[in-house]
RNA sequence: GCGAAAGUGGCGGAACUGGCAGACGCGCUAGACUUAGGAUCUAGUGGCUCACGCCGUGGGGGUUCGAGUCCCCCCUUUCGCACCA
């Protein structure tokens, strides 16, 4: 008999009108159900188009949200846009068009293209960063930082990008490159808002241990934050002149301190001058400026250590002895206290330095391998080190440094590489920082909160000036104002914000996207906090660590609960193909290597498209793409289709065994592989169940039709639905019930055991299930197979592994 | 240089605590049905011998009755970090 072909294009289109119009994704405060809040990584609303790399990373959500629906919770999968950003900006420079414009016709096209994947968001609480009703929060947040002492603003050098004619903030520099635009970037002296995430340091780091996040994003955050443990030591620097400076250094490893030959500091070290002897002082004038003119890439790339000395000295305070001060390169000012003491025979730094200079290496830990070949960094014994001398190193660095603060010369701290965050950006597309400038005495004043948002102006030139100034400073009317406290003239702040600050709290908007008064509702509260959250690794540190940020500061004023945004986290794998390189890399439209999913859609369907996403590979991993694997997908779904149909509404009341055990295995290896997400295998284990069972003619009983196309339904939905209808049920059916299986029914009566002789596989052998040794035994002497390796031979040990593997050692 | 992940047929990839390596899919081969098929179905498909058998999970050692899986050494690729004292 035959049946309507399967046909993804009338079918997709239909269902998705009809869960749309049902409000079927919509989450809802009242629902008694428990909670879960499934979140996909904020996109920023491109004028390109949607790839099948980005396919992946919204299937595998969907997968998981529609699963974690049909498991009886209320799910939370709600979508929105950051906005603001330079893409539009550069636009809006290019081509005049106001970035509001471009924007709202990215979302759009996004938009659509979202819908065809058939993703079930909850669009009623969809949000947009550049939204005056959402901005008014992200401003709102900035002005309770600015309260709590959290934002400042400072002179400082920071990264400037040439190209996006903006500071950027450290965590922006990738290679020594903007992040955005690749350019090369360079120094400038700036007044900066800065946040104080600093502060944060310890938190941000002790909180990764109770995170489900994945280890290697854990590692990334704790490197990056970098916190280390040592001390401070005063040292007496003595000038060309005669006079005296107190020296400060950082050191972990106080233990060698009798091992200090030289100090070095950084260049940029404010006291060089004060300390330069007139000898020095070309020699040295001359580092200071080729440092200071040299860029940052080459200055990485370079290996070889440079320096100068300064013509002082300084004393160690642990044995007053007088070292030479020297400036290099190699040490940062932007670290610790910009100043090192240096113990070339225990760390490899100073070592080379030495090496290169003459300067002397005094071993003061002692060690097998010595140092006359390279530096030793291990733990030892002190030697050489007065009193403390024969003292084991880290019971040293306790003493020392209890004995530099009995002597008030130095103490314990703990330092961090992570820096306060450059929050201002000489941009328009962002949020203006919402801060006045008082003309009279009041300084700098936050905008009341009354009066938030501080709306963003129309521009006439979207140009960056260059100048450190944002486009908003040319417009007088915006920037003139009124001091909120002693109403005197006053001007507006006119940097913006970066990109990152709508996306460091905007999970925290979907609870309760349309609060006009408060950023969150009590009952929005209860969505949170983000229960899975999916995304690339690139998000790994600045995203991250900014929304933890963010969520710790709003937990210290009360506005959450909690001070961990994100329970669990999933870092998908991208999807690579070969492009013009001729090897395979990510997708991009500059690399001429992007694959367009309309094609795919049209001919397949975005039920075969969404399944083979996930069977392309493990979700953690890089896949390459292949044009040709849909088409396995697509056949599975046609057999699956003509098989469901063909015996439509003719269900047997007995199914077979051999039915029965394959729902029970399928339903079982679907659940348990969602759970430990390997969704590339759950493809497949619906690939064997229908190879099994369509294969045969059996009619398959009602329960097992309803198991597979409710197991089937949060990767192929439209199709699961379509068949969930024709087999006589209303739908929807994800408000079905998870299907259950019974141990019991996986397993068969018989079991292939499998003979070994001597390690080497020699025959196999079906038995009862769960047979005992003796009788596993007595069959495989039975098969002719197996006894001709046996003839002759004693059996000297017998190893059974039950319903698997018998192996007999003969000799 | 440091750290992490990975290396399995022609290809993408399976293999839970050590227990029949290559599930599933692509591709390929043969056949069936067809006016035709790049549709569908059936069978086959790691290599060498193509009979018995032998060899096979990047390479080399080891533990074990048994190793893709555990241990040691090395190679390659990818991704992070890169003078952080």
């Amino acid at each position: 008999m035959s049946v309507e072909n399967y046909s993804p294009g009338e079918i997709e289109p239909k269902w998705r009108e009809y869960w749309i119009s049902n409000s079927l994704h919509e989450a809802t405060d009242d629902d008694p159900r428990p909670k879960y809040y499934c979140l996909d990584m904020f996109p920023y609303p491109s004028g390109s188009g949607l790839h099948v790399g980005h396919w992946r990373s919204y299937v595998l959500p969907d997968c998981w949200s529609r699963y974690k629906w049909l498991r009886g919770f209320k799910v939370l999968h709600p979508m929105g846009w950051d906005a603001f950003g330079s893409p539009a900006e550069n636009d809006a420079i290019q081509k005049g068009i106001h970035p509001a414009v471009s924007t709202q016709r990215n979302v759009e096209n996004f938009k659509r293209q979202l819908h065809e994947i058939g993703a079930m968001y909850d669009w009623s609480r969809e949000i947009n960063t550049t939204d005056p009703g959402y901005y008014k929060w992200t401003q709102w947040i900035f002005v309770k930082m600015f309260k709590a002492g959290l934002a400042y603003k400072t002179f400082m050098p920071v990264n400037w990008c040439p190209s996006c004619k903006t500071g950027i903030a450290n965590e922006d520099v990738v290679n020594g490159r903007c992040e955005r635009c690749g350019t090369e970037v360079t120094k400038k002296e700036l007044n900066q808002w800065m946040l104080r995430i600093t502060k944060y340091a310890d938190r941000l780091l002790t909180g990764l241990e109770k995170l489900d996040w994945p280890e290697k994003v854990k590692t990334m955050q704790t490197n990056w934050i970098g916190r280390s443990e040592g001390a401070e030591v005063t040292f007496i620097a003595i000038a060309a002149n005669g006079t005296e400076h107190p020296l400060n250094i950082f050191t972990t490893r106080p233990d060698t301190l009798f091992g200090a030959t030289y100090m070095v500091m950084a260049p940029e070290h404010p006291l060089v001058k004060a300390l330069t002897s007139a000898e020095q002082a070309q020699a040295v004038d001359a580092y200071v400026e080729q440092v200071k003119s040299e860029r940052d890439v080459d200055r990485a790339a370079r290996t070889e250590k440079t320096g100068v000395f300064t013509g002082a000295y300084a004393i160690n305070p642990v044995n007053n002895e007088k070292i030479p001060i020297w400036i290099a390169d190699y040490v940062l000012m932007a670290y610790g206290t910009g100043a090192i003491m240096a113990v070339p025979a225990h760390d490899e730094r100073d070592y080379e330095f030495a090496k290169t200079f003459g300067l002397e290496i005094r071993e003061v830990i002692s060690s097998t391998p010595g140092v006359a070949e390279k530096a030793f960094i291990g733990e030892g014994t002190m030697i050489n080190s007065g009193r403390f001398t024969g003292t084991p190193s880290a019971e040293g660095r306790k003493a020392i440094v209890k004995w530099l603060e009995e002597k008030g010369l130095g103490r314990a701290t703990v330092n961090y590489k992570l820096r306060d965050w450059v929050f201002s950006r000489q941009r328009y597309w962002g949020e203006p920082i919402p801060i006045i400038h008082c003309s009279i005495n009041c300084g700098l004043v936050p905008v009341p909160e009354e009066d938030l948002p501080v709306g963003l102006p129309d521009v006439e030139r979207y140009q960056p000036t260059g100048t450190g100034e944002s486009p908003l400073a040319a417009i007088h009317d915006w920037v003139n104002t009124r001091c909120p406290n002693c109403g005197g003239p006053a001007k507006r702040e006119t940097d913006t914000m970066p990109q990152w600050a709508g996306s460091s709290w905007y999970f925290l908007r979907y609870a309760s996207p349309r609060a006009e008064d408060t950023l969150i509702t009590e009952k929005g509260r209860e969505w949170l906090p983000v229960d899975m959250y999916v995304g690339g690794v690139e998000h790994a540190i600045l995203h991250l660590l900014y929304a933890r940020f963010f969520t710790m500061f709003l937990h210290d004023i009360g506005v959450v609960d909690f001070d961990e945004p994100f329970s669990r986290l999933f870092n998908q794998g991208m999807i690579t193909y070969v492009g013009k390189s001729g090897k395979a890399e990510k997708m991009s439209k500059s690399k001429g290597n992007v694959v367009n999913p309309d094609p795919l859609v049209r001919d397949f369907g975005c039920d075969s498209l969404r399944m083979y996403e996930l069977f392309v590979g493990p979700p953690e991993l890089d896949a390459e793409w292949s044009d040709h694997g849909i088409e396995g997908v697509y056949r599975f779904l046609k057999r699956a289709w003509h098989w469901v149909l063909m015996h439509n509404g003719r269900w047997t009341a007995s199914p077979s065994e051999k039915i029965l055990r394959s729902r029970h295995v399928l339903i079982k290896n679907v659940t348990e592989r969602l759970e430990t997400f390997r969704m590339n295998t759950i493809v497949s284990s619906f690939m064997e169940f229908v190879n099994d069972i369509a294969s045969t003619n059996e009619p398959p009983d009602q329960e097992t039709i309803e198991a597979f196309l409710t197991a089937l339904a949060p990767f192929a939905p439209h199709f699961s639905e379509e068949l969930w209808q024709r087999t006589g049920h209303k739908p929807s059916i994800f408000l079905q019930k998870w299907p259950a299986w019974d141990e019991a029914y996986t397993k068969s009566k018989k079991v292939t055991v499998a003979v070994q002789i001597n390690g080497k596989l020699r025959g196999t052998i079906l038995v009862q299930a769960e047979a005992p040794e003796a009788t596993v035994l007595e069959t495989a002497t039975k098969d002719p197979a197996i006894t001709r390796y046996l003839d002759g031979k004693q059996i000297r040990k017998k190893i059974y592994v039950k319903n698997r593997i018998l192996n007999l050692v003969v000799a």
